[in-house]
DNA sequence: CTACTTGCAAATGCTTTGCAGGAGA
DNA sequence: TCTCCTGCAAAGCATTTGCAAGTAG
């Protein structure tokens, strides 16, 4: 699974005449094996040797690219995680505490008419749809 | 309306040994008036002559006794608006162009159960569910 | 009088950017 | 060799905080 997503990256990078460097790699494979959304310092955590500019400029280009998106938790920090696309169609789960952030999917049901509820407001609002994001704000069982 | 508000975040700020000054009644009038997330900057010009520090900290008085809740946004700027229970629970509508912020809400069997489904992710992970959200992320008509 | 509040100014801290050197094609 | 990329250091900028004066109860 990992080298086709890999690829998909370094095409992505391609269509914007962009590199998909060593350094750019470090940083996909440290989200890709973290399976859930990081933050600018656990990614350089992750990915040994990487300045932290230039893993907020790399982030930044992934994130262009359309390889990286990035996640509001409920913490102040941003974080970052591989696009959907790359990864399945997920939401999250907010720690206010921690800020700690945990994948989870809903049923595919639920997921469908959601699906269609958010759009249907955005269509009524004049929004054009880019994504949904469903997450539970609470506190973590480490933070209860 | 309006009065029931005003009385029940004074109450709030009253369990907590605050009080329900002046300035504080024009930054809740401000977001009672607006009736979608406002930015710091939003709510500072609302509520004239407020200083800047004066309005950050008191929406974190606010926030800290339950009558506020930060918003993320599409933007890097946080967003303020008036707890549920002050409000009715609704969700937003998310402008990766501008930033903006519209409310709207779910249809009933449709809010329900995604509010099942969410509660039942997040008693698998170990959360206690204190809210969800529902966001649209994507460009409002102006933005497209 | 004893807290809680306010306002100014300065600091904090995540994130971004300028610039010079390095590397891929 | 031309463009993209990297790394260091410095800047930006929303947000927070220290401190002294003000005010409600």
């Amino acid at each position: 699974m990992a080298p086709e997503i890999h690829d998909t990256v370094a095409g992505l990078l391609r269509e914007f005449e962009q590199r998909y460097t060593p350094v750019r790699r470090r940083l996909v494979t440290a989200m890709l094996a973290a399976g859930r959304p990081l933050t600018a310092a656990e990614v350089q955590a992750a990915a040994r040797d990487v300045p932290q500019s230039s893993v907020y400029r790399n982030l930044a280009d992934l994130e262009q690219v359309g390889a990286v998106v990035r996640v509001a938790a409920a913490d102040e920090f941003t974080r970052f995680e591989l696009a959907e696309g790359l990864t399945d169609h997920h939401h999250h789960l907010l720690c206010r505490g921690c800020g700690k952030v945990v994948d989870f999917q809903l049923p595919p049901a639920v997921e469908a008419s959601v699906a269609r509820a958010v759009l249907a407001a955005a269509r009524r609002a004049g929004f054009r749809e880019e994504t949904h994001r469903v997450d539970l704000v609470g506190r973590c069982r480490s933070c209860q």
